[in-house]
DNA sequence: AACTAATCGAGACGGTACGTCTCGTCTTTTT
DNA sequence: AAAAAGACGAGACGTACCGTCTCGATTAGTT
């Protein structure tokens, strides 16, 4: 991590020059998280972080290539710990409770403005322009978070509670697409329903035979 | 339009003053589209577009609220007609092939920047930022996709190949969703296979029975 | 004046054609004089006259050749009688009420933005930067009011009460120099005691002997 | 100020951050003194003097309030010194030099565009459409020329060239008067012969007993 | 009466400058 | 060396008027 100087004895016999200052980047994500809060996504500008914060442009560009960046380690350290994932041995369960807590925790607000939703949202809709930036967000954000699902998928077919040859990667686009598509489109709610009615269609299209076709 | 025929008339009884010329508006969309194809969606400004189409700025603002719209407009322009739908009867081979070109097209080019996709992928990321715009996506461009697979759907629930109670807005959700995530990740690809399997996964999903629970 | 035809007889053989709307004339001059009343010069913009008359910007443009001018003749509609020179024969009596009045009448308001000299000072303010206009000026305002002065100087010369070889132009100069000044500048008052003083000032140095150096 | 010198403070304790650019400041100077020199006033755009600068506009408007401000500036420096008072001790001739030179300095060229009498006249125009820009005016330019003659003025009054109780205003006025006229309408020669004859007559006019009335 | 020709309201249009905004970089002083 | 401070070039933003240009609707004269 970027900051943390864990130091050998503390001491450390430093060079000359003020040392990097952790307050800093407290102040710098503290602010950003008070602006995400505050306002709207699109308003979190470089200039505004560093003016809340008390900090100089320069220091953010300094240790952050973009504001998305800044913007993705707020947002972590706001919800990094608030979905635990438990992994009862009962997938469909797991899952669904999951799926939900995903799907309620990105929910927009009735001014669809605020709020985790909006953040990733706004991450997303940044890294649509900025190729580095959506590479970020991949290794950052998305990936994480999958493979907390790759390590209940897998352990699910281990459990044959899934087919063996399921593809992980097929899974988690059906798992995740619906709610994407709520979260940036706000045609319908993001609600705990949908996620079951989701994760339930899911397993389902995944446990039934191959022969889907009805018909013929 | 039978023969009326009283001249004025028929043009819908316009107003005084000059009347909007179509050349402009024509220039506007072609500039836009050119935009578009040569460079990557943020570059597609206000003023590019209005240089390019050799029109005043105001004269954009004039008729279109925003970017976003114009490249709207010239988007449908370009492709309204691309993706044909056919109801031939047999709903899973017309949701299938709707749904492969829907993804094939969307597909990104090598350096991720160019095409439909990217282009889509800009309206969305703008749409973050504009609530109004937003809704704006959702009833120009967002609703009259969906509107064409509801459809089909409805037809097939007519016809008995797919469950009456298939609640439809969650089924588009289900379809769309997948390919809306790999098009704003890129992190795998966008492909006929990839289509295929999410329909057939979905259409099992929809006609597994309600005890889809395999265990317990 | 302009358009008024008076006449039966001198009808003048006008071509066909719809002739040219009085209404429409006066609608512009007296929407002019409205907004030259209410607001500031600057904001007296064509498209602000056109509005307020009911009129379309064409027609403005079809008879008059600038804004400036149009403010011109709302301008001496307005106060064309208001100074009414009177030749009494006492050239000193009569010059100092004309410049008492003309200096009075010009006086700024207390927010400095209102009032005939407001007028004059953005009419003088324009021509500046248009030299049509400043030929406009000359002829339609500046010298008309000087030619009325200069008929009470040659009547004085006449009558003795000034030297004959008095440069008449370097006299009017002299005379509404210093009220001009005043005008623009607005750095001491535009009273009848400032334009006492000028006149006696520059009567006194024109009826002084030539031998006005006082040393050697 | 004494020999304090700790260094810093001489320097007038400046603050932190990255000081003015003293080359920005005199290229912004030096390419708005040849638009003036090459163009009309009105040509003398904000844009166009950022475009010849080099300069990005917000920096013009961080430094200077307005385009006539810089324009001030810029003439300042370009005609600052060029009028050098005497005060030889002998008023007529100081003041008669001085306003010779003032009013050839000022001298429309033949198109009537170029020059220091055009940018003066642009910025009295300018002035009239911008209460604290007639204020700058005031201050920076109008003034400071006119304290130089105050000097003189006051001089003559103490050596007796001129009466004890002359109102300097009013003589201020009454010279500098009819060559403004003459600028801004440019319906006579501005040239050394009017610039002695008007001094001519106002001396006159001031040394003349009160009783200037010829007749009664 | 039909045709012709001008006026006029309405408003679209290209153009240009405005003044503001944020970006990312650069240059100081301070710690 | 690392900060804070803030100047700076770049360039898009959305707005305001300018002066020109269609339109359709009058409103006369001329045929």
């Amino acid at each position: 991590m970027s900051a943390g100087d864990e130091g050998p004895c503390t001491k450390e016999r430093r060079g000359p020059g003020r040392p990097r200052s952790v307050e800093c980047q407290t102040a710098v994500l503290r602010a950003t998280a008070e602006l995400l809060d505050e306002g709207r996504y699109v308003e979190v500008t470089m200039e505004a972080i560093a003016k809340r914060a008390g900090v100089a442009k320069q220091t953010l560009y300094k240790w952050w290539p973009s504001r998305a960046r800044i913007v993705m380690e707020a947002y972590r350290e706001k919800v990094g710990g608030t979905i635990r994932i438990a992994d009862t041995g009962d997938f469909d369960q797991d899952l669904e409770r999951l799926m939900i807590e995903t799907a309620t925790g990105l929910r927009r607000s009735s001014d669809g403005l605020r709020g985790l939703g909006a953040v990733l949202a706004g991450l997303i809709a940044d890294a649509q322009n900025d190729v580095e930036l959506l590479e970020e967000f991949k290794t950052s954000y998305f990936e994480p978070r999958r493979a907390r699902v790759v390590a209940l998928v897998e352990g699910a077919k281990a459990r044959g509670e899934l087919p063996k040859d399921a593809d992980v990667e097929l899974v988690l686009d059906l798992l995740y697409g619906p709610i994407w598509v709520r979260l940036l489109v706000g045609h319908a709610p993001l609600d705990a329903k949908f996620a079951r009615e989701v994760v339930a269609n899911v397993l389902r299209g995944l446990r039934a035979g191959a022969p889907a076709r009805r018909s013929k």
